[in-house]
DNA sequence: CTTGATGCAAAGGGTTTGCAGCATT
DNA sequence: AATGCTGCAAACCCTTTGCATCAAG
């Protein structure tokens, strides 16, 4: 929704509407919160954020679902098993690709992408269509690499 | 183990006792099923191909842990969110680049690798230590764009 | 023989579903 | 007012663990 990550939503109920879904109270939350967010979240992140609100975990559960169905979201595995969601922007620019630290966990976004090249000439050569893809990074971030220092 | 994917193995019950670790019946069929394959597997692949032997899943379980703690398997988030292992050859060289159709769910090893080079420009520039990467990509492959054919 | 691995079975944790009541359209 | 969404709670399934027995070294 927002044209950048991070910006906040500007009517998630009227997105919701415009894509054919009711906007009750608790889907307006979701959708804000995916909105918000600039890393993958997981539907225990999702739920911890708009159950102050009410929001049951099966709502998440179930319209998380519903928005992935209608490819308003995507899927993310996660490199550290979990699996995680993420919102489409409107230009349709859905990339994830991250740096995590696999110290303090933190998320880095990164904006490059190397691998769309790649992708292309994969296509030609194999034969596939659509293709998409995930990539993640995992390392030691500067932080962690000074010893006795906790984040998160 | 063996030096190319597919090969079976030279003999497991060797490869485990010089990585420090009982050659028990169920070990070296757990060990040949992850060398003879040529993608990462789940826990349930595995033991489906080892119960025949009598190989329990919890040891299955058990096991690959004690793999991936001496880094001699690695584990791998699949793209549909399912968890797989797979082994690290003995040439150190243990890259997991797939390319996955997602229609018949087959799975094609990737050789060639784009990524490395953007690892290091990446390290340079945040200052990430033990740079590490996953990608995986999906698409339709050439069989399943001819309308009306399943496989697997 | 000693130590550690295994099978069995139960516990745990996250995911998914059924159902009756409620909110949105 | 009708439809479809929600909360609650139970069911499910995959993962993990405890324990007594068994086998490798």
């Amino acid at each position: 929704m927002g044209t950048k990550p991070g910006t906040p939503a500007i009517d998630a109920a009227t997105w919701l509407r415009e894509n054919g879904l009711r906007a009750t109270h608790g889907r307006t939350a979701i959708v804000r919160v995916l909105d918000t967010s600039t890393v993958p979240l997981t539907l225990a992140d999702i739920h911890e954020k708009v159950s102050a609100e009410g929001c049951d975990f099966a709502t998440v559960f179930r319209f998380v679902s519903i928005l992935e169905e209608k490819e308003l979201v995507q899927r993310v595995a996660w490199i550290d098993g979990s699996t995680r969601h993420e919102i489409r922007s409107r230009d349709g620019h859905h990339h994830h690709h991250y740096l995590i630290c696999r110290t303090c966990h933190k998320v880095e976004p990164i904006d490059e992408c190397v691998v769309e090249r790649f992708e292309d000439q994969i296509a030609k050569e194999r034969g596939y269509t659509g293709l998409n893809h995930s990539l993640q990074l995992s390392g030691v971030c500067p932080d962690c690499q000074k010893p006795a220092k906790k984040k998160r």
